[in-house]
DNA sequence: GCCGTTTTCGGCCCGACTGTTTTCAGTCG
């Protein structure tokens, strides 16, 4: 798919044409199309075959245009153009924080700054304060940008994100000061990786709390600090915001600060058409400009019409269209999980037994889990052979006549080999509940190989479904390339359900991805290809991803209760 | 550059903090 290429080019365009200073709309309207694109739920290529661009929410005549030329062509002369007047050195200032658009215009222009290394030197000669609205503490601020620019890598993942932004509300929520306080921003919606944590307190003491928060023993570092707003830098170099409202406000302060921007841009063009102001104090009557709801947050879409939308569903994807006509799906609830369906023991490279993973589950209140091992042919992984292989479906059946409360499936994520046969043949395969199917090697594989590869795996009958499908490793690998479209139409075909992988750096499928094979009436499992006790709590990173993939209960296999999952599996396929 | 139940032009979300300024621009979210 083009969708990520075309909204690469797209945010490229923005960020060129704010260095230019162009009108401040014309540049939303570029970004807009980048959100749009990443979150778009079907291929732009054969949207565009359809001739159905216009029908796409940001898309007008001239985006069209340049849809259009590059799926044709493979090249935007105006993207090309564009980048002749700034080089790519003065965009890539703006990842630096404190440099925004005007500044980068101003240095390139002014210096001649057009990379990092430019500005670094410029900044140490001290050429930058006398600059017209520079000055010593502008220069102070660039060198500390420059500084965790360099220490920065990326993103950070959910799954680590999500316990360091747990332990600073435990600390500030045992504050007698604190009314209410929430995660709020990209961590609220459940983004698969994070910039920075935002944290959301109600109270009528901000200064005792803003004094509290700035002095954690995690603070390296102070960035800014107000009695409504402050922000810090953790040990790992991670950003902590803290906004303080009146308990009045709470409900409003939350919905602005869980985002997503575009999502509240929606939201607040949506008030404004009906006489409303939106800020983050409340929601005001523009002519009389009384304050008419902010303490709860369903209030403020109800003031819209809208019901009370998931926070994980807010990036602008449809969820406003589809709340105001009331057709907002049921998106899955944790509880309803019945049981794992990917695990790993110490058979193969798992560190606990058996048991010690099904009493984890029991835990949990599972009414069952599958131990999927790998096999043979990932020696590195400890694979089991054929022989080890049913002697485990021995033990586990010894153990389900003993332990009670669970059960336990015997299954296997069996190896699809570089030409798409799997490592065990059928008749071992037959004497399993349950076979996922994955790729372990020949990442590199060429587009169509990897996809007939994976489509042959999903033909062969005895196969439930396919574990990690895109082989990405967030931040470190990138997926295989394969054809989605492809591999979730013979998924639909075939009836194999498509794992979502709840591992932190995996997440696969992804949130888009599960919404088109949602579409295209593709069933989900979510699994946490756990390989320690423990590791069964990542579940919850999978039902993240569901959520935000708009899944409902009935899409995702493992809802089903014991009884019904054995009957899917034995005769669906 | 997009968009339309005050439509084809004139709008486009809103506020906190910082640093440089004497009232505001830039940046961020």
């Amino acid at each position: 798919m083009k969708n990520s290429e075309l909204a690469d080019i797209f945010n490229q365009i923005a960020k060129l044409l704010k260095i230019k200073g162009e009108n401040p709309f014309k540049i939303r309207a570029y970004e807009n199309i980048v959100s749009v694109l990443n979150g778009l739920p079907m291929d732009i290529e054969m949207v565009y075959r359809k001739g159905e661009l216009n029908n796409i929410p940001g898309v007008g005549k001239a985006i069209a245009q340049k849809i259009e030329e590059y799926l044709t062509t493979n090249h935007l002369e105006y993207y090309e153009r564009l980048k002749e007047t700034i080089p790519a050195g003065v965009v890539e200032l703006l990842d630096i924080l404190e440099i925004g658009p005007k500044t980068a215009g101003l240095l390139y222009k002014s210096l001649g700054v057009d990379s990092i290394d430019k500005l670094e030197k410029a900044t140490r000669e001290h050429r930058i304060k006398d600059l017209p609205g520079m000055g010593e503490k502008t220069e102070e601020n660039i060198l500390r940008g420059i500084n965790a620019y360099k220490k920065r890598h990326e993103r950070i993942l959910l799954g680590k994100a999500l316990p360091i932004a747990n332990a600073v509300m435990n600390h500030l929520s045992k504050m007698k000061e604190v009314r209410e306080i929430s995660i709020a921003g990209s961590l609220r919606r459940r983004a698969e990786t994070i910039r920075d944590i935002d944290i959301l307190v109600a109270s009528n003491q901000s200064d005792v709390i803003m004094k509290a928060f700035t002095s954690l023993p995690q603070v390296t570092e102070i960035l800014s600090e107000g009695l409504t707003k402050s922000a810090i830098l953790t040990k790992d170099n991670l950003q902590i915001d803290l906004r303080i409202v009146e308990p009045s406000s709470y409900g409003a302060a939350l919905q602005y600060f869980t985002g997503s921007q575009n999502h509240n841009i929606k939201i607040r063009g949506l008030a404004q058409k009906r006489g409303l102001k939106i800020n983050e104090y409340g929601v005001y009557d523009v002519k009389t400009n009384k304050r008419i709801a902010g303490e709860q947050e369903a209030e403020i879409y109800k003031m819209l019409n809208l019901p009370h939308i998931p926070p994980e569903l807010r990036e602008d994807r449809g969820e406003i269209e589809s709340g105001l006509v009331n057709v907002l799906p049921n998106i899955l609830e944790p509880s309803c999980l019945k049981g794992d369906l990917h695990l790993h023991t110490s058979w193969s490279d798992g560190k606990n037994s058996i048991l010690e993973m099904a009493l984890e589950a029991r835990k949990i209140g599972y009414q069952y889990i599958a131990i999927t091992d790998h096999s043979q042919s990932l020696g590195i992984a400890g694979g089991l052979t054929a022989e080890k292989l049913l002697k485990q479906v021995k033990e586990i059946k010894q153990l389900n006549s003993e332990i009670k409360g669970i059960t336990i499936l015997c299954g296997v994520e069996v190896d699809i080999k570089s030409d798409g046969s799997l490592d065990f043949p059928d008749e071992i395969l037959a004497e399993l509940d349950i076979v996922i199917a994955a790729i372990h090697s020949g990442f590199k594989q060429k587009a169509e190989q990897i996809t007939h590869r994976i489509i042959r795996a999903m033909q062969n009958k005895r196969v439930h479904i396919i574990a990690h499908p895109t082989g990405r490793l967030i931040g470190y690998r990138e997926p295989y390339l394969i054809d989605i479209n492809k591999m979730i139409t013979v998924a639909a075909d075939t009836g194999t359900a498509l794992e979502i992988n709840a591992c932190p750096e995996r997440l696969d499928l992804n949130d888009v991805n599960c919404r088109i094979a949602k579409e295209k009436g593709v069933q989900i499992a979510i699994g946490t290809d756990a390989h320690n006790a423990p590791g069964l709590k990542a579940i919850e990173f999978g039902v993240s991803v569901a959520r935000r993939g708009w899944l409902e209960e009935t899409d995702v296999i493992n809802t089903l209760p014991l009884h019904k999952l054995l009957k899917r599996l034995r005769n669906n396929k």
